[in-house]
RNA sequence: AGUCUCGUAGCUCAGUUUGGUUAGAGCACUACACUGAUAAUGUAGGGGUCAGCAGUUCAAAUCUGCUCGAGACUACCA
């Protein structure tokens, strides 16, 4: 027995068949039944489980899921290894909400380990949610044993990469011009810089400063830019931070920008002076009147300053002029030599400014990188240490060096509100500007209002600011990361030509440092120890590596405590330090012991100083020390390399008989690497798992939000291509599998999910939908079906609720009655498929035709699961189930399933609705996966026709040519057309379908035409209640024709002539039309062009005396003439019609025999006389009484006379 | 500010690669019909400046340029 259901409920469905996946291992067995020798890899990008799950990820999942079940079907073995994200300031940022407490706290009223624990904890805290979650909506994962990147082996995998990429040389450690408060002291992330709020209009003072060129250099262009002499030619360059001029290095311009040279005077020192500027923006420095007035008249203090272009020239032949040096405060030889001159950069643009940008390469990140391209050297100076350091401090402040300033706030808001409130107070810009206005070096002083970014704690403005940062030098590899994108399939693929492709043409070096507490440590320990022979740095590549190194757990916190609590006495005696009472005058030991003991008090001593300026610290260190493994013993916990415990690794290396001590660098690396590094992480490769590694590397498919562009999908490229370079471990198994050294060779991104209105959705607008609701109330299919069958997975899904109930009732629905309709009659009939396949021959037309529709289908459906294309799937899908299977095959087939004889046709109609719903249930089945296994299961496990026990352990439809007959969907189609024409012109005169007619006319557009038609003539005669099909040839003449150009054709031909020849042709009467038909081409336009047939569309238009309808070239006539005959025949199907609606009212069994009983009336017994047989048989009457006595019964009215009709069941 | 994507009916989307003259579908709406698939279904109807402007062309939703609007990303820099 088929089960029967009384309604649709998806929701249930989902849970039932989740309980029947989970009891009978299907996921498990999905996997397990494809063989391992044929793998097809996904790689999970790993979910931060630290909040809540909202729809956009079920719909990113759901993309993931339909692949890779997809590819099941397909005979793949598809492993999904789930993972989770653990790093990172979004878990930071949560943790210290709920902890309200801020990043100032850690380290003093929470202890790094304590917070980091706390970390942890936070981060597992939604998993169970989100576990639930991936349950619910049917994404396959495996949730047993995912990755987690926080776990030793991960971080160890980490490590090993990172030594790989530093062996090759391409870990450095560098300058980074970064956003830093001076006022906190700390560099900000991009992500704090995008606060709200953080951009504020402020009115900085602003210089158009002069650059005076050397005249004495060799340059093409000198002779044009000092053509008199005597001549003083400056190039101009705007600023709005004049702060950063005395550390100008160099100045940039745009290589296709015009520039002119101009003769006129400076404002200030009213001496002559020829400028340098763009062309485009002469305007904003020079008036109108002043332009080619006399230089004679020219007073000190006029008003118009008269100015000439003198010269014009592109920016590339202004590339390599030297000048003087602005603000010569600092220099040295290399400056002299490769600095102050002009430079070409991409961002230099005339918007505003002279077309010319000042260069100071340590404060601006664009700067930096020009100057660095051109090996422009920057100005620096050396610290108290020896250590290259900017002309401003960490305080915001100018270095001693800048004589002028020195000391002085760069920014006045650094400044506290009484000493900008003090009398005779000036900002050090305006300073600035008087000295260069002086200096006769100031074009132009204004000031002028820009938004600036301010940091979100102290609210003053940021400073663009070298720091120390650690980098990945993925410039290396650029040009390979270029190419080799070109060999991944993008979907869509703009996202991999246009956002990726130029984010790697403009590719910088990977900024690893991240100055936070939770996440992956840099496996880098440094020793101050300067000296030949001697690497004084030391990259870990694994656990076992730092063994290598007499490693050592120094316990920092218990000697620090020491330190505090003793009295230098005690320190001393522990420290096996005698004083020294030989030389009281310089007891050395026993100072360095008070002053240690003083900087420990002051707090903030770093472990490195502790240990480095300890006296004997031979000793400190027996005496805190001990062996790592001691110290988790002691601790109770297991070796765990996170901070704090790891910044008390302490390595050691002996040197000419002396132990030189490696201290960690402090950063955490870019959680962006974590994810990015999972393909071979999430093994432990290579200190483990290696076969699982290279069975699965790279990944064949990849799908996350298009915002992981540059994220997920740039460190997963980046680092594969970086250690198909640097790993010969990575670079045996590409070789093996033969991979060029990509990551992954397929990659949908897709788009965002959007409110109903176009918004984005978040919890404070209230405006997010709740997946777990969705799921819940619509179930996971009609959710999944919804997303994908609306938009491309990469277009934006503006989600609306509303779409699902649409999907439930026009697809589920549909499907479900369909099964419903099937279940019905096959239970009654007992069918379950054990007769024999009847022959494709036998099956009549429609058989042939729906069947033939369903191998078009499945080869349809195939090519866009291939070519990652769900959504076009998912709409062949409905539009077959809808359109044909529904509303054609099954509305045609009715009669079939019930007739009660079990001939031939009708196994031919179960048999073939069967193959319909059993295919689409496994084509269907990857984007619902639910309603899939509940539809294939229904009835395979009634009939054992498949040996499968799910329909995700079944193989995808084959194929089969055989069964497609292009020419039968042709005809059909014409069925169809012709059957709606004829229904139309039905409704046109009102005569409805109950009331037979006698024919149709069909104008015979071709030979084959007729051919056609009769091959489908009961087809629509049974549709339409027509009795006949009578065909005409235009010979008959009575059928007016009508004729239209077929511009594609004549366009080409006639082309602007193409409005008069369609003049002229939509011009012809009848006789024009049949000459051309006849002879086949026709002379227009006094004989210039000779129109033939093929070049015009002809149809029949109208017969006249006929109701006609038309719909392309087909044209049908109807006959409305009413014979007696026809007439009692429309009656007794009205009857029927009553009759049936009784049955159904009274609940009888489709299968119940009954008795009729009619009042009696001369139209009625007319008809039931006639048609009496007819009336039983489609009634299961056994008898009709006409009975003019009968008062009981339903009361109806029949062409305006009123009929009480009585049945009663046998 | 730059780069990319997008803009077609009240809503969700086809059509744009390759230009062809009446721009389609579903939902919603209106009317009528149907009633043994029935919480279905059919037929018909209203509803469009194809975001706007300009250009190329005999012909533009489709090609080009500009503008406007939405979104994403990268920046915020002289």
């Amino acid at each position: 027995m088929y089960k029967e259901y009384k309604q649709l409920n998806l929701s249930q469905i989902g849970k039932d068949v989740l309980e029947f996946w989970k009891q009978n291992s299907i996921f498990e067995k999905s996997i397990s039944s494809r063989p391992a020798s044929n793998p097809y890899t996904f790689y999970e990008g790993p979910p931060s489980a630290n909040g809540m799950p909202g729809i956009h990820h079920a719909m990113a999942r759901s993309i993931k899921d339909i692949f890779c079940r997809y590819k099941t079907l397909k005979g793949y073995q598809v492993k999904r290894k789930g993972g989770w994200d653990t790093h990172g300031l979004p878990i930071e940022l949560a943790v210290e909400k709920s902890l309200g407490i801020t990043k100032d706290d850690i380290g003093k009223t929470i202890s790094v380990d304590d917070y980091n624990q706390a970390c942890r904890k936070e981060v597992m805290r939604y998993t169970d949610v989100w576990n639930d979650l991936t349950l619910k909506m049917g994404y396959w994962v495996d949730l047993e044993k995912p990755y987690i990147t926080y776990e030793n082996d991960y971080i160890e995998t980490l490590w090993w990469i990172l030594k790989q990429l530093y062996n090759k040389g391409w870990l450095y450690k560098g300058y980074t011009v970064q956003p830093y408060s001076p006022k906190s002291g700390t560099g900000l992330s991009s992500h704090e810089l995008n606060q709200p709020g953080t951009y504020k209009m402020v009115k900085d003072t602003t210089i158009t400063a002069q650059f005076h060129l050397k005249n004495d250099q060799q340059h093409p262009l000198i002779s044009t830019l000092f053509s008199e002499a005597e001549e003083d030619t400056v190039i101009l360059a705007w600023t709005t931070t004049p702060w950063t001029l005395p550390s100008n290095c160099a100045l940039a311009v745009g290589e296709d920008i015009d520039y002119v040279k101009i003769a006129t005077f400076n404002p200030y020192t009213y001496k002559p002076v020829s400028v340098v500027l763009a062309k485009a923006l002469v305007g904003k420095y020079f008036k109108v009147e002043g332009e080619n007035a006399p230089f004679d008249d020219y007073k000190e203090g006029d008003k118009v300053i008269p100015w000439t272009v003198k010269a014009e020239f592109k920016g590339l032949d202004l590339i390599g002029l030297r000048y003087h040096q602005l603000m010569p405060y600092v220099s040295n030889e290399d400056l002299e030599k490769n600095a102050f001159r002009v430079i070409p950069a991409d961002f230099v643009t005339t918007g505003d400014g002279t077309g010319i940008v000042h260069t100071a390469s340590v404060f601006g990140a664009d700067d930096f990188r020009a100057c660095k391209e051109n090996n422009v050297p920057s100005v620096m100076v050396l610290d108290e240490t020896g250590k290259e350091v900017p002309l401003v401090n960490k305080q915001g402040r100018f270095v001693d060096e800048v004589i002028d300033f020195a000391g002085r706030y760069v920014k006045e808001e650094y400044y506290s509100k009484e000493e900008r409130e003090e009398p005779g107070f000036k900002p050090t810009d305006v300073l600035i500007s008087i000295k260069l206005k002086e200096d006769n070096k100031a074009f132009n002083v204004q000031k002028y209002e820009h938004s600036y970014p301010h940091s979100w704690r102290t609210d003053e403005p940021i400073l663009y600011y070298p720091l120390d940062s650690w980098f990945i030098k993925t410039t290396a590899v650029k040009d390979k990361l270029i190419e080799l994108n070109k060999t991944i399939n993008w979907k869509p693929e703009a996202t991999g030509t246009g956002r990726f492709g130029n984010w790697l043409e403009n590719l910088v070096d990977w900024n690893l440092s991240r100055s936070r507490y939770w996440g992956t440590p840099l496996p880098i320990w440094r020793s101050d120890y300067l000296g030949l022979d001697f690497n004084s740095e030391i990259c870990i590549g694994s656990i076992d590596d730092l063994y290598k190194y007499d490693v050592f757990y120094f316990k920092f916190e218990e000697a620090k405590d020491f330190f505090l609590k003793n009295s230098e006495e005690k320190i001393a005696e522990l420290l096996e330090i005698k004083y020294n009472e030989d030389d009281p005058n310089n007891p050395f030991d026993w100072a360095h012991v008070q002053q240690h003991k003083i900087e420990v008090e002051r707090g903030n001593i770093s472990l490195k100083h502790f240990i480095d300026f300890c006296p004997n610290k031979k000793v400190l260190l027996k005496k805190f020390s001990c062996t790592i493994d001691e110290f988790y013993k002691e601790k109770n916990i297991p070796l765990d390399i996170h901070r704090p415990y790891v910044d008390n690794f302490v390595l050691s290396k002996l040197h000419d008989g002396e132990l030189q001590y490696f201290y960690r660098e402090p950063d955490l690396i870019d959680v962006w690497f974590d994810s990015g590094a999972m393909p071979y992480a999430q093994w432990h490769f290579p200190f483990e798992n290696k076969e699982q590694f290279a069975d699965a590397y790279p990944a064949d498919f990849i799908a996350e939000g298009v915002d992981q562009t540059r994220g997920w999908f740039f460190t997963l490229h980046a680092i594969a291509v970086m250690l198909s370079e640097a790993s010969d471990e990575v670079k045996a198994v590409n070789e093996k599998v033969g991979n060029r050294g990509i990551a992954f060779k397929n990659v949908v991104s897709n788009g965002l999910v959007l409110d109903k209105n176009g918004n984005k959705m978040s919890k404070r607008l209230g405006n997010a939908v709740d997946p777990f609701e969705t799921i819940e109330q619509y179930g996971a299919d009609a959710a999944r079906w919804y997303m994908i069958s609306n938009a491309s997975p990469w277009d934006n899904l503006k989600f609306n609720i509303e779409g699902l109930d649409e999907v439930r009732r026009k697809f589920f629905g549909t499907l479900y009655n369909t099964y419903s309709f099937f279940s019905l009659y096959a239970n009654i009939d007992k069918f379950d498929y054990s007769a024999p396949e009847i022959e494709l021959s036998q099956r009549p037309e429609i058989d042939r035709w729906i069947l033939s529709l369903l191998n078009t289908l499945t080869q349809e459906v195939d090519g866009f699961y291939a070519d990652f294309e769900p959504t076009k799937a998912a709409r062949a899908i409905q539009e077959y189930v809808d359109a044909h299977l529904s509303n054609w095959y099954v509305r045609l087939s009715r009669r079939r399933f019930w007739k009660s004889d079990n001939s031939e046709d009708k196994t031919s109609a179960y048999q073939t609705l069967y193959t319909c719903l059993v295919t689409i249930a496994k084509l269907m089945s990857p984007i619902a996966p639910f309603f899939a296994e509940r539809l294939y299961n229904d009835l395979n496990t009634t009939t054992g026709k498949e040996q499968f026990e799910s329909v995700h352990l079944t193989n995808f439809p084959a194929y089969q040519a055989e069964l497609v007959d292009k020419e039968l969907e042709e005809r059909m189609q014409l069925a169809q057309d012709i059957s709606s024409l004829t229904l139309s012109l039905r409704k046109k005169v009102g005569i409805n379908v109950r009331q037979p007619l006698s024919k149709i006319l069909l104008p015979i557009l071709n030979k084959n035409f007729e051919h056609q038609v009769e091959a489908i003539k009961e087809l629509i005669l049974s549709e339409t209640n027509i009795k006949a099909i009578e065909y005409i040839t235009d010979t008959a003449g009575f059928i007016t024709r009508k004729i239209k150009p077929n511009f594609k054709a004549l366009g080409q031909k006639v082309g602007k002539d193409m409005k008069a020849v369609a003049e002229a042709i939509t011009g012809f009467n009848q006789e024009d039309i049949a000459k051309l038909e006849n002879e086949g081409q026709i002379a227009v336009l006094d004989n210039k062009y000779t129109i033939l047939a093929a070049e015009v569309e002809i149809t029949a238009e109208d017969v006249p005396g006929w109701q006609v309808a038309n719909l392309g070239k087909l044209t049908v006539a109807l006959d409305v003439t009413l014979t007696n005959e026809l007439k009692q025949e429309g009656i007794s199907r009205e009857l029927i019609n009553r009759i049936q609606n009784l049955r159904k009212g009274n609940n009888f069994e489709v299968t119940d025999k009954i008795n009729v009983r009619l009042s009696d009336h001369p139209l009625i017994s007319e008809a039931v006389n006639k048609n009496l047989s007819y009336i039983c048989a489609e009634t299961l009457a056994e008898n009709i009484k006409l009975d003019s006595q009968l008062n009981e019964g339903e009361k109806t009215v029949i062409d305006e006379t009123e009929v009480i009709i009585s049945i009663t069941k046998i």
